[in-house]
Formats: C-alpha cells, sequence, structure tokens
DNA sequence: AGCCAGGCAGAGA
DNA sequence: TCTCTGCATGGC
C-alpha cells in the first residue's frame, strides 16, 4: 500500500483528452496550455496527456485510480468502436479530426442536472451556469496548497432544498422550476437514477423523459454520457444540420426520421457517431458556439 | 443590433 | 400526431 501518490498515470493509448474534455458532454473542465482542471466525484484532478498515458495530479486516495479510469473510460478499446462504423466519407472526415475523441462515463445526477441547464444555451453560457451553482451550492474541495479553491457538483438534495429565486440568481432563467422539481423528485426517491440504468434503452428514455424539463434530446445526452448507452444519439441543432446536409441532401427531416436513421446506419455506437460529428461541426465552425 | 444557442412544455389544429 | 410559441440570458 504505502504512501498515496499526489500523481500517477494511467494507460491511455489514442486518447485525445484534448477533445474528449471540450466536446461539450462535461461542461467543469478547464484548460491552462496542455494541463486541463476539474472535479470529478467530488475530488479535484488535473490532467495532462504524456505519450500514450494520461497523468493524473489529486490531493486525495489512491482509490483515485480506478475512478478516473472509469470517467475517462481508458479501458474502452477505441478501435473496436471504430470498426462498428459505416463507411462513409462524412463520418470518415469527421473522425479523422480527431480520432481520439472518446465518450466520458459521468455522474448521473450532475449530467442530467447540467443538460436540464443545457437548453437553448451555447456551451460557453453553460459552463458558467454551471461554475455559479457549484459555487454557490457545491461542497467546498480540498486543493493543493497555491492552488485557487474549487467546489463539487451540489447534489441533488442540495439543489431541492434551494429556492427558485436562488437557481434563477445562477443565471439559470426559465430552466430553474425544472432543475428544482428534477432535483425534488430525485433526492426524494421519487425518481430512481440507480433504476434507469436497469432498463433497455427504449423505456429507458421514457422513464427519463418523464422529468420535468427532459424531453428525447436531453434524455439522450444522459443515457450516452452518464450510462454508457452507447447507442443513444442525442440530437440537437448541429447534428440536425450535419445529418441533413451530410445524408438528407439539405431536405428537412423530422427528429423522429433522422433518430430511426442514425440508428440504422451508425450502429450499436451510435452515440460515438454522433459526439465525432458533433465535435467535427463545432471545430469546422470555428468554435464559436 | 439582431440572430441564435447541445430544448422543452403546453396549446391548438 | 404535428406545428407553433413562450421561455431567460448572453455570445458573437
Amino acid at each position: 500500500m504505502g504512501p498515496i501518490p499526489r500523481t500517477f498515470r494511467l494507460r491511455a493509448p489514442a486518447y485525445d483528452l484534448d477533445a474528449t474534455l471540450s466536446s461539450g458532454q462535461a461542461f467543469r473542465w478547464r484548460v491552462a496550455g496542455s494541463v486541463w482542471t476539474g472535479v470529478i466525484r467530488d475530488r479535484w484532478v488535473q490532467l495532462r496527456s504524456v505519450g500514450n498515458e494520461i497523468e493524473a495530479r489529486t490531493v486525495a486516495g489512491a482509490e483515485d485510480r480506478s475512478v478516473l479510469a472509469a470517467y475517462l473510460q481508458t479501458g474502452v478499446d477505441q478501435n473496436v468502436i471504430l470498426a462498428t462504423f459505416p463507411r462513409d466519407p462524412v463520418l470518415a472526415e469527421a473522425v479523422s479530426t480527431a480520432p481520439g475523441l472518446r465518450i466520458l462515463r459521468q455522474d448521473p445526477w450532475e449530467c442530467l442536472a447540467s443538460f436540464l441547464l443545457s437548453s437553448t444555451k451555447q456551451i460557453v453560457q453553460i459552463r458558467q451556469i454551471i461554475e455559479i451553482l457549484c459555487q454557490r451550492l457545491g461542497p467546498p474541495l480540498l486543493t493543493p496548497a497555491g492552488f485557487p479553491a474549487a467546489h463539487g457538483f451540489p447534489s441533488a438534495a442540495r439543489v431541492a432544498e434551494a429556492s427558485e429565486r436562488l437557481l434563477r440568481a445562477c443565471r439559470t432563467g426559465f430552466r430553474a422550476p425544472y432543475l428544482l422539481a428534477t432535483a425534488r423528485a430525485v433526492a426524494t426517491g421519487q425518481f430512481s437514477l440507480a433504476e434507469l440504468g436497469l432498463l433497455p434503452l427504449p423505456a429507458a428514455r421514457l422513464r427519463i423523459q418523464e422529468l420535468p424539463g427532459v424531453g428525447p434530446k436531453i434524455a439522450d445526452c444522459v443515457l450516452l454520457f452518464a450510462y454508457g448507452r452507447t447507442e443513444a444519439f442525442p440530437i440537437d441543432v448541429w447534428i440536425e444540420r450535419v445529418l441533413r446536409q451530410g445524408y438528407f441532401a439539405g431536405r428537412e427531416v423530422p427528429r423522429r426520421a433522422l433518430l430511426d436513421f442514425a440508428a440504422a446506419h451508425f450502429g450499436v455506437h451510435a452515440g460515438h457517431a454522433q459526439q465525432f460529428l458533433f465535435h467535427w461541426a463545432r471545430l469546422r465552425a470555428g468554435r464559436r458556439a
């Protein structure tokens, strides 16, 4: 056992940390140079890519290694995912832009709450809102000497006992009552995030959409980014544009039809394809959003 | 300045 | 089932 190291490394071949942490699936990471600073399970973490490894710096225990590996999904063989993709020039172009882009495995509550706050917001704004929320409601965390204070993501119970006024003061706008009602449903146990993971995808989609403020898009984001349902395929305005232009000659297609197409065309890991397409579209647009 | 943003709920046809 | 609208806020 011995003393707990402050830094350790994970083997992570073909892992594009920059693309993964900047691709709009998690909102609490900040980069300075090549060093990413964030929070995983109420632990302050810094990450940087070093060759085929990811170096982590933390203040806490050795179990962080498995927690970090689970979060980053470093055990997933990217080639296995890519091998399931169809031969398709549009997807190929997107993949070639960042072949090491991964899907994280996030905490379900944090992911759900974050995407509840995402509707009709640019990613920069989502990050700002969530940062304010964490500063005001989240638990203070230990950070190494010389580093600024950090806060964890507030629990469902903590959000549930907040007022709508307080949540609106975090710039959440019309999303505040949705966040509050959903937090209460989760905190009281009326809605079980654990049971959600046991359901097949169609049932899980319907179940999570029972929560106020959660529709098809947010449902699939949570199932993809927090439950590892890699066949989930969130369709937002970016993905809708990419699919229309790339696969339907620019025609308008209902989202329901786009979802059917995605499942049939992209296959069992359609969610990964979605993330490649999303990241590529945003890069191509000059990272405006 | 005005358009748009990792949408959703409710109303009305 | 489908279409339309209101919703807060701020970046570009």
